[in-house]
RNA sequence: GGCCCCAUCGUCUAGUGGCCUAGGACACUACCCUCUCACGGUAGGGACAGGGGUUCGACUCCCCUUGGGGCUACCA
């Protein structure tokens, strides 16, 4: 039996969490949950003058957001300093550091070789007469007194017992510097797994002038979670069997880290969008309604949900029409506000045809004279009343969408005249009657 | 500059020596469906960076070149 999985994910509380980082934290999260093993949170906060509490309580929920839970309470590096301070002292009585100028550096091997095996990239060794960052020993506590990034990991990690360290490619020249503090102090490394990092159009690793870069972003422009964690998988990881919208338990049942590519994926929003365009069709009409409302109150219409059931058929006519929840209360617009501003070049068009004015007028009377209001009615209704106008549906039907919505297109028309109810469908008519 | 990592359609990827005249998805184009839009459906263009090996046989293994990226802090 191999020892159970504990991995951790741990972000510095130095700003929001990146997409990049979010990553790292699934593949972690997955790892651990497909292995049954346990996966945990630590704050880096060691650097005082940029960890910010607001940035831990982002990261934090953002997590939560995701849907990635983890084991545990969260250990913050900025508690454990005596600790730190206790293995170098340890460190420094056995002669393997030595303090300098109020800091304490650790003496590395200048010669022979540092290597790992690493999950991913298989062995990968430093020649240590060639690389440079190695040639000097290493600072292990700062003058400031707090220790520094590359010590308090290996205490922390040797401490936790974490058996698989699993971060960014960005991280393979720092384990040279790691390799060694785990020989000083007489334990053995855990296995590091290096998993290529996201990147930009152009390439380079993903930063804020590629576009969003924050979970938070993602959220607010209406993307879901489950969807964004869909594609996060995707970039490096495949199922393979050319499968890509798959359940999370499904992802969480299939991970697999030897899976995963060491190619740098470039972030695409495209696919993104469309991913959550699935998700979004996916969603039972009420559970993508409740989850739309936050974007409705946004616009100031959350009168709108007062009449739940009315709500839902609305949703239900634009699931297959969005992508994204932030575009509801843009196309939806007619349905919660009467001003609906015209759409000019159409008024203009519906001008040269002589017969709409009457037929506006004639219609909303029309509407008006039903009993039942259902699409199906008004379906029938209005294609007899085209008939008897002697209009194609054509003619007739684009025009009425305009007065109706203001736009020119729009779920299906008699959806939206059924939806808007007599009442309004009527005073529409006769207010776009008066205008051409 | 030095060190390290990487290399299949524009992008995400399948592919682990013959199943590949390289499969899927996004995007793009055309057509179908149709009251507009969207959804859906069908079709199409589009890739193994280059050069050497190894092998009966390379997208798959090795080397070189080229290209891209990352790291080079008393930041994490």
């Amino acid at each position: 039996m191999a020892a159970p999985v504990k991995v951790r994910f741990a972000p510095s509380p130095t700003g929001f969490l990146h997409i990049g980082s979010a990553r790292t934290a699934l593949f972690n999260w997955l790892f651990a949950r497909h292995e049954g093993g346990t996966f945990c949170l630590r704050i880096e906060d060691t650097d005082k003058e940029r960890s910010k509490q607001e940035f831990l309580e982002e990261i934090l929920s953002s997590l939560k957001w995701l849907g990635l839970d983890w084991d545990g309470e969260l250990v913050f590096q900025s508690k454990r300093t005596e600790k730190y301070r206790a293995v170098a002292d340890g460190l420094i009585a056995k002669g393997l550091a030595y303090p300098e100028d109020q800091a304490i550096r650790f003496r590395v091997p200048k010669t022979g070789k540092v290597g790992f095996d690493d999950l991913l990239h298989g062995r990968i060794e430093f020649d240590l007469e060639q690389h440079v960052s190695l040639a000097e020993d290493l600072v292990i506590f700062k003058s400031d007194g707090s220790p520094t990034y590359n010590f308090a990991v290996v205490c922390d990690d040797a401490e936790m017992g974490i058996t698989h360290v699993i971060r960014g490619d960005d991280h393979i020249n720092n384990t040279p510097k790691q390799i060694p503090l785990y020989a000083a102090l007489g334990l053995t490394p855990p296995v590091f797994c290096h998993i290529p990092l996201i990147l930009g159009e152009d390439r380079s690793r993903m930063s804020k002038r590629h576009g969003a870069t924050s979970i938070r972003e993602y959220l607010e422009a209406g993307f879901l979670p489950e969807a964004l964690v869909n594609y996060l998988s995707l970039l490096g990881w495949s199922p393979g069997n050319n499968e890509e919208i798959l359940p999370l338990e499904e992802i969480v049942r299939r991970f697999d880290l030897k899976r995963v590519l060491k190619t740098g994926a470039v972030f695409g929003r495209d696919k993104l969008e469309w991913v959550n365009g699935q998700y979004v069709r996916k969603l039972p009409v009420p559970e993508l309604t409740g989850r739309l409302l936050p974007f409705l109150e946004k616009r100031g219409y959350a009168e709108a949900s007062k009449d739940r059931e009315w709500l839902e058929r609305v949703v239900k006519l634009f699931q297959e029409r969005i992508f994204m929840l932030s575009q509801f209360p843009d196309l939806a617009q007619f349905f919660f506000d009467e001003k609906i501003g015209y759409n000019q070049e159409a008024l203009e068009e519906f001008r040269k045809d002589p017969r709409l004015k009457g037929a506006f007028t004639a219609y909303a009377a029309a509407l008006e004279a039903l009993e039942a209001f259902d699409v199906k009615t008004v379906e029938e209704k209005s294609r007899a009343f085209m008939k008897e106008q002697g209009m194609t549906g054509k003619e007739f039907i684009h025009p009425c969408r305009v007065a109706l919505t203001g736009r020119t297109i729009s779920p299906g028309f008699f959806d939206v005249v059924s939806l808007l109810g007599k009442k309004r469908a009527a005073e529409r008519l006769r207010s776009a009657a008066s205008q051409i």
